[in-house]
DNA sequence: ACGAGGATGCTCT
DNA sequence: GAGCATCCTCGTG
């Protein structure tokens, strides 16, 4: 598998979500071997966008950046994973995207495993299906065992990384507005694998407007 | 299947 | 204090 390099990072960020679909997240963990999974969700977070962790930080008035908080990881170099922990509990997984300094990202939201599953049901002693392993960014942040160790890392290198399969699966992607969010709610920038289990369910009303479709 | 509500802690939008 | 890029459990039907 070829590692995914920091110049498919440095583009515009929907390409980089829409791409990442049947690409594989690997983790190389330290103890426990080799968690990989296909990437089956996705959606995209750009720095002109009310959704995004960087919105806040821009100072709209003079046009400067002010690299604070939380959002500052979001403008090291395309290719840097960006993690942080949301509701206090779950730490999502990001890959910062475009050029270093722009504030944006890509959310990896849902992944169908491929090697390391013993570690992942131990990770996820809640799952009682497959699905309920990977299918949300939650839950894949537990699955590969990640946490705040991993922020402001490269991903273009092990441990944790993004690569190109010998065989990309031949998936096909539909797209819809985000998840979980309340602003910039009608911009359709999630990626996702129709039918595939591991796409995270969603909230209730989004999961009855895809069935009933 | 669906909806409501709790957990839980960091950030400030 | 409010608001979160979530997940889980427990009602009801």
């Amino acid at each position: 598998m070829e590692i995914l390099p920091a110049d498919f990072y440095a583009r515009e960020t929907c390409s980089v979500a829409r791409d990442l679909i049947g690409m594989v997240l690997v983790h190389d963990h330290p103890a426990a071997g080799r968690i990989s999974g296909y990437i089956v969700e996705t959606e995209a977070y750009h720095h002109d966008d009310p959704a995004c962790h960087a919105w806040h930080l821009f100072d709209r008035e003079t046009g400067t950046v002010r690299l604070e908080g939380r959002g500052a990881g979001l403008f090291e170099a395309p290719g840097t994973a960006y993690v942080y922990l949301n509701y206090g509990m779950y730490w999502l997984l990001n890959v910062v995207t475009e050029r270093e300094g722009v504030g944006a990202a890509v959310l990896i939201r849902g992944v169908e495993p491929r090697e390391g599953l013993d570690f992942m049901r131990a990770q996820r002693p809640k799952a009682r299906r497959p699905r309920d392993l990977t299918n949300g960014p939650g839950k894949l942040g537990m699955a590969f065992g990640l946490d705040d160790r991993h922020h402001g890392r490269p991903m273009t290198a092990p441990p944790l990384y993004i690569a190109r399969p010998e065989t990309v699966p031949s998936y096909a992607v539909d797209t819809s507005s985000r998840i979980g969010i309340s602003r910039g709610v009608d911009l359709q920038w999630r990626y996702f694998v129709p039918g595939n289990p591991y796409v995270s369910p969603g909230t209730p009303s989004d999961r009855v407007k895809r069935t009933r479709r």
